[in-house]
DNA sequence: TTGTAAGCGTTATCAA
DNA sequence: TTGATAACGCTTACAA
């Protein structure tokens, strides 16, 4: 396979001046472009990118760290981080944890090896701490609220977001109020059931464990979740849902279950997604999109930044 | 930051026994490797990714080319090849196309350059002829039917299925039938069209421009389909959506035009994503998530293969 | 405007 | 079992 020094032989040239013709620096007398071209051309010559990012210490590549893809959640943000990375000549490379620590250590990793030159973090298992040991081998920006981290972060107030959920859920009437999560260790959700249980406490109303089904990511957690409502004597009149994919399973399962939505049951999703719009779901909005076109841009940044989106109630015919 | 050298220097041997402590090659002293493994300890020292990539002309990544993530087809397709790509040790480069040549164009450049060993392309716009050029430059396999392409493939035989799905619409009674579809360039779409096209024929039924619904891809372009459909003064008994999103939203927006279903419209999916579960869609099973892995795994062979991959038909409640 | 040569950080060959 | 050293393929001072 041809070289750099082929092609500067066939051209007789010397190597600088083929390296300064394929990175287009001034100074070079047009012939010798020619000349440099045609040889090039002729040899078939390709450079070795390994090499480039070697010798200039950065790659165009940046990690993205996430459980799943098979989530609209996640696909809209990687789509917004993509977006975002493409006009500035940036590809992704995907580390998909299944929220398994070591493969987040791995994308840390790669970040010392150099192997990407930034990393974004959607979602995590492995401590602050220890991401904040892998600054140093470039920047890291989070997807959550990080408090005081010298970590970059975007971060959507979900403590905030529950809190107007259950207020509208208050102001409609409801008193018997329950939501769906995902992992409890999660950061977001631990926020959300903090709101939940200061909102019940300022409110005067009963924390009961029964109104919190967990494990609820995908759309066919919808129906568990009426499964295990439907054994309880005593039934929520409201549930909050972890995504507009749970909201959607336990619309979709209602009829099954005797349950006419809202009227015996009202429901909030989160996110957003088409499906929210097609079957008419009051829902928090997050503009994960934007968010991610967020995140991929704060890469680029040298100073770290702490930056909260907006998120807005979207008023449908579930609640 | 501290080289290779330096811990030599500091573990008093070479960079040679450092590298092979490294490696873990075997004849190197017990002693040696604890004093390397302490320097390296000690220094912090780092390898750098590149050096070795550029050193074994390999880089352990592969690109996954296709048009967008944001729909459960993609996103379950490159879960199933992460999935097998992570056992490999392997990680993948995401190459979002939008159907946009250039981007595909990139990729495949990206792997002449080396900055990835094999490419994945689950979507093309680009000819198999330009694709075949870079046949040299690393393993590409496609997720098509490519004829006697020299490539490898992994394939869904859109014709047989869709003849099937046709022929059991038309077994249940259904003589109008029509059919949504997203590009009608695509090698997939061009497969639907001309089952489509052939079944008719051999029915001795009429081929109506009408009954064909383009650009469907996701869940909201469902009543979209309605929509057209209600202008027509005759109107199909029976559609094939492109995909379990499309016929999910033709489902849920079917109340408010008036039709029911199956009674008035028979719906048959395609995928057997989790909402034609939810939903009870009669559907064409793909199974995505094998076909991903598959797709990977064939990247590492080297004699090229041409897999077929069956699918099912799955009845539900929507015929 | 051009060329020489010194890196970039490894691995692998060869000789010892 | 070890060490020197030559690649790997490029960019960029520095000198001319």
């Amino acid at each position: 396979m041809a070289g750099i020094k082929d092609v500067a032989k066939l051209a007789g040239v010397s190597v600088a001046t083929v390296s300064r013709v394929l990175n287009n620096h001034p100074y070079v007398k047009q012939e010798k472009v020619e000349a440099v071209k045609k040889a090039i051309a002729e040899t078939g010559y390709i450079q070795n990118i390994n090499a480039i990012n070697l010798k200039k210490g950065k790659t165009n590549l940046v990690g993205v760290v996430l459980p799943f893809l098979d989530h609209p959640y996640f696909s809209q943000l990687v789509q917004g981080i993509f977006k975002a990375a493409s006009t500035h000549r940036y590809k992704l490379v995907l580390y998909q944890t299944g929220y398994h620590e070591g493969q987040e250590m791995e994308a840390l990793e790669m970040l010392k090896l150099k192997q990407i030159d930034s990393l974004v973090i959607c979602s995590r298992q492995v401590s602050l701490e220890v991401i904040e040991g892998y600054r140093e081998y470039g920047n890291i920006v989070l997807f959550e609220n990080g408090g005081n981290t010298p970590l970059s972060y975007i971060f959507v107030d979900h403590y905030a977001c529950f809190t107007n959920a259950l207020t509208y859920l208050y102001d409609k009437g409801h008193r018997e109020i329950g939501f769906c999560i995902n992992r409890t260790d999660g950061t977001n959700s631990k926020q959300r059931e903090q709101a939940y249980r200061d909102f019940l406490e300022t409110k005067g109303l009963f924390y009961q464990e029964e109104y919190i089904i967990k494990d609820c990511i995908y759309l066919e957690d919808g129906e568990r979740v009426l499964k295990e409502l439907s054994h309880l004597t005593r039934r929520p009149t409201a549930l909050i849902a972890t995504s507009d994919q749970v909201a959607a399973g336990i619309i979709i399962a209602s009829p099954q279950y005797g349950i006419a939505i809202p009227h015996d049951l009202a429901i909030i999703g989160f996110d957003n997604h088409a499906i929210a719009k097609a079957l008419n779901i009051t829902t928090v909005g997050v503009p994960l999109h934007s968010i991610g076109q967020l995140l991929f841009k704060q890469t680029l940044l040298e100073e770290t930044s702490h930056k909260e989106v907006a998120v807005e109630l979207i008023q449908r015919q579930t609640v």
